[in-house]
RNA sequence: GCCGAAGUGGCGGAAUGGCAGACGCGAUGGAUUCAAAAUCCAUUGGGGUAACACCCGUGUGGGUUCGACUCCCACCUUCGGCACCA
């Protein structure tokens, strides 16, 4: 038989592999793309005899230019494992399509006088080329786009849906700005006080804006146990909905403003006696009645400098907080005291009541804050051995009740009850629910989005477009000025309208939706995607939805995927869909870096076509996903690329070999040799793809694809197992490498495409031992190895454990104390001296 | 500050109570070549030995266990999230 050395000269080789040609990826790449289009292979019906259905589904991307390598990072994992799925024997779903609404199209309108259709359209064109030489299995029938008008429609009707039973609002409130942007913010858009977009801070203004009241839902949203998300998701969502419970209390004001009471939202009313002072947010509507004349300089003053400020110094821990009197007391209801009211800046008007009761015996801030402006510390809750002495910072934790009235002596957690009933019972206030979640603001004051389907009739008010209007087209070719406000604002041909309900001419809203309204229901439309009267076809989304597997990044934890949840309950009582979550299944893919950071474009770039040309889309896709587990991410580095490339090539080598060199039969051992490797190679295969653990399948691959090649310089294996091993190797590579396994399937003799096939199966009795080795420990420390019958029963393992020639050493002169036998993998001789 | 994840050779990583370092990169030596590239073979945690033996080794310190990268406690570092939420 050939050995290695002969096997790879020149002469022989050509010879014993019948003039194979080098893996040259650009041969054969675009070629099998081509073909899998035009025969539609991964086109999804919506059934399929036999076969369950299974949407995996991959967030769609915004199409800003370039599918970059992060893209790919996500793009070539969740492919890998539809296709597995695929497999797997489903009928599976895997659609694409682009998030294509958003400011960077008109940013670049702004800065380089684009059209923002053009622009957007043309990244668009320019990214389905890029996905399809990544050889991605979208069913690109049911492609959507956002900014398309038969898709926007829908969020409009969506709008109005919501709008008619009381999911959708229009309210003058204090909204989150960006400057440079132009546009409000949902809160869940800005982080660190700035825009989550582009890092600007962010500032409040007062104007009226669209809410989707997804408030209403936020006990349902907690509920998440039938959810298999990452456990990390789901703490931020419930951190980010921010339930708490309390009590809210009502503060007398009526000395300064007839009829008036300060509610105040308290998780610790235990604390209710040690309130020796209360404060307002400066946007609190009570501040300008209260203020009394001698303070108002002082209040106008600090209230203007507040509204200036932005979210970054307004939220920061680290300043010192600041207030000002307003001259205003008001009355503790449960002792009757008079306390001063004042206006301070590190109350937030957002959340609770916007007014606060200050405690600063028991509460970390009002501490720091009475401090500062020389307020009474009064203790009302007792450390366990507290001595009477004044405190050096706030007592947080529970304690007993003094300087309580009725309440001393009580321990502050029956107090908190005891003190709640008292304050109900006597109408002063009532047991409530608080949430850090606030509606979602849905309003963006730009131009290339959905725009909302509201009319605003001088005699008629606020109007909803009529449904059978819609869409309410987005006009083209706008002109963006220099102010930075929407072309909407400006353009009088969409501005002016008739009023839907007495005809007179209206005013549109020039508002346009939030782009994660596009993205709440897509799932849907690809479920659905052809109906032009309805928004979904229901029996078609109930053949798909709730999405099995959906795969995305966890910065959407706060974002997209609590929206999407709320779409999906709002959209369940509107009976649009009859489940509760749209996805059941998340994977959140790691981030790829490089060099240990961001991938930019400016100052870190890292294009991924030149990569693809010069090694292929395969040998990228699998390199990526060789990085590391796909759910931790992965850092690039160009050295390690050549592996994988080797590893094809490998594979391009070994499938092509003329079998015709090997026997009819081969020895016993090589053959059993062989299909223990082959199935044991499927067993750890087919666990480690449907974990997303491609890094692990391709280990095994590797090795196997060693194993067939040393099998096959043997000569020892027959020519019918060394082939169907070839075959488990192509099925496998299949979806990590989806080229080059059906250029070879084809190459090996196949007829139809090798992604229609079915994962091989193994068989357990296969992949067992007859002799197995058994590490033998003493002391716990690895002393000797024994080959010993793998059905070996324990007495004889021990025994011949103990004559292994470096154990017999270690229990020289040893009394056995204790003998441990692990079957299959060790044993442990636990000795004393004797 | 709070919550969460992670820390393993020169590097990416594997092993989740049972032989640490699978697989790959890189490196070293060899084969092939006029030469190089490519390819193939071998070696590759540290110390130690002629070779064995043996000792050390999974961020640090303690603990549980016959046995710990793995479980528990404390700490350090890095990354992610939240952050005046009353």
């Amino acid at each position: 038989m050939t050995t290695t050395g002969k096997s790879r000269s020149g002469a022989e080789g050509g010879e014993s592999r019948g003039n194979v040609d080098r893996y040259t990826p650009a041969d054969i790449e675009k070629k099998w793309q081509t073909k899998w289009e035009a025969d539609g292979i991964y086109q999804a019906p919506d059934h399929v005899e036999g076969k369950e259905n299974y949407f995996s589904l991959v967030m769609f991307p915004y199409p800003s230019g370039d599918i970059h390598m992060g893209h790919w990072f996500q793009y070539s994992g969740s492919d890998a494992y539809a296709r597995f799925k695929r497999m797997q024997g489903y009928n599976v779903l895997h659609p694409q399509g682009f998030d294509s609404f958003g400011l960077p199209a008109e940013n670049a309108a702004i800065e380089r006088g684009a059209d923002p259709r053009e622009w957007t359209y043309s990244n668009i064109e320019n990214s389905r080329r890029q996905f399809r030489e990544m050889g991605a299995s979208y069913d690109w029938s049911r492609e959507l786009v956002t900014s398309d008008p038969d898709y926007y429609k829908w969020n409009q009707y969506w709008f109005l849906q919501f709008y008619k039973n009381g999911l959708a609002y229009r309210e003058n409130g204090q909204a989150n700005w960006c400057p440079k942007d132009q546009t409000t913010l949902a809160n869940e858009q800005v982080k660190d006080g700035a825009c989550e977009r582009c890092g600007t801070a962010v500032t409040r203004r007062a104007m009226p804006q669209w809410f989707f009241a997804i408030t209403k839902y936020a006990d349902e949203l907690l509920e998440m146990d039938s959810l298999d998300w990452p456990e990390k998701i789901k703490t931020m969502q419930r951190n980010w909905i921010g339930r708490s419970t309390g009590t809210t209390i009502g503060f007398d004001v009526s000395e300064f403003a007839p009829g008036e009471k300060i509610e105040t939202f308290t998780t610790r009313i235990d604390t209710v006696f040690g309130v020796t002072f209360v404060v307002l947010a400066p946007e609190h509507p009570l501040i300008e009645k209260l203020t009394q004349p001698d303070h108002k300089a002082a209040v106008d003053a600090y209230v203007e400098n507040a509204a200036r400020e932005t979210e970054i110094d307004r939220t920061s821990t680290e300043r010192e907080k600041t207030g000002v009197a307003t001259g205003a007391h008001c009355i503790n209801p449960l002792n009757g005291e008079r306390i001063p009211v004042l206006v301070g800046d590190y109350v937030l008007a957002s959340y609770g009541t916007g007014a606060v009761m200050g405690v600063p015996a028991h509460d970390a801030r009002d501490f720091v804050f009475a401090k500062k402006y020389d307020l009474e510390i009064r203790v009302v809750v007792s450390p366990p051995d507290w001595d009477g002495r004044e405190f050096e910072d706030a007592w947080i934790p529970a304690g007993t009740q003094v300087n309580s009235g009725e309440f001393n002596g009580m321990s502050s957690i029956d107090g908190k009850e005891a003190i709640a009933d008292k304050i109900e019972s006597n109408g002063w206030g009532t047991r409530t629910i608080t949430y850090h979640l606030r509606d979602w603001l849905i309003s963006r004051q730009r131009y290339w989005g959905t725009p909302i389907p509201i009319v605003y009739c001088d005699d008629c008010g606020t109007v909803p477009v009529p449904e059978h209007e819609l869409p309410v087209r987005l006009p083209d070719k706008v002109r963006f000025d220099s102010d930075g406000r929407s072309p909407l604002t400006k353009d009088t041909s969409f501005l002016n309208t008739e009023c839907p309900d007495c005809g007179k001419p209206a005013k549109r809203e020039t508002d346009t939706l939030d782009t994660f309204v596009c993205s709440s229901w897509y799932h849907l439309r690809f479920a659905s995607p052809n109906p032009d009267e309805d928004p979904l076809e229901v029996d078609q989304v109930s053949a798909w939805v709730p999405v099995a597997a959906y795969q995305g990044g966890a910065e959407h934890a706060v974002m997209h995927l609590l929206y999407s949840r709320f779409f999906n309950k709002a959209l369940r009582d509107l009976k649009f869909v009859e489940f509760d979550e749209p996805y059941t299944k998340l994977t959140n893919q790691g981030m790829l870096t490089k060099d240990g950071g961001k991938i930019s474009k400016r100052s870190n770039p890292l294009p991924p076509d030149p990569v693809v040309e010069k090694h292929g889309a395969d040998t990228l896709r699998c390199y990526l996903m060789f990085l590391g587990p796909w759910d931790q991410g992965g850092d690039w580095s160009d050295s390690g690329i050549n592996g994988i490339k080797r590893w094809l090539s490998r594979i391009w080598d070994v499938a092509q070999r003329d079998k015709s060199k090997l026997g009819a039969s081969g020895s016993e051992d090589a053959e059993r040799g062989l299909a223990r490797i082959a199935h044991a190679t499927t067993q750890r295969v087919l666990a480690d793809m449907d974990v997303f653990k491609f890094n692990t399948s391709i280990a095994a691959l590797m090795e196997f694809t060693t194993a067939l090649m040393r099998s096959y310089e043997s000569g020892d294996v027959s020519a019918a197992s060394w082939r169907a091993g070839i075959d488990r190797l192509l099925l496998h590579t299949a979806p990590l490498a989806p080229h080059i396994a059906e250029e070879l399937w084809q190459r090996t003799g196949h007829t139809g495409s090798i992604h229609l096939e079915l994962n091989p199966a193994f068989d357990e009795s296969l992949i067992a031992m007859d002799t197995i080795t058994l590490a033998v420990q003493v002391q716990g420390k690895l002393r000797d190895q024994i080959e010993v019958p793998a059905d070996i029963a324990q007495d004889a393992a021990i025994e011949a454990a103990k004559e292994a020639p470096n154990v017999m050493r270690h229990l020289e002169g040893m009394l056995i104390v204790k003998e441990i036998y692990v079957p299959g993998r060790l044993i442990n001789i636990v000795v004393r001296p004797a």
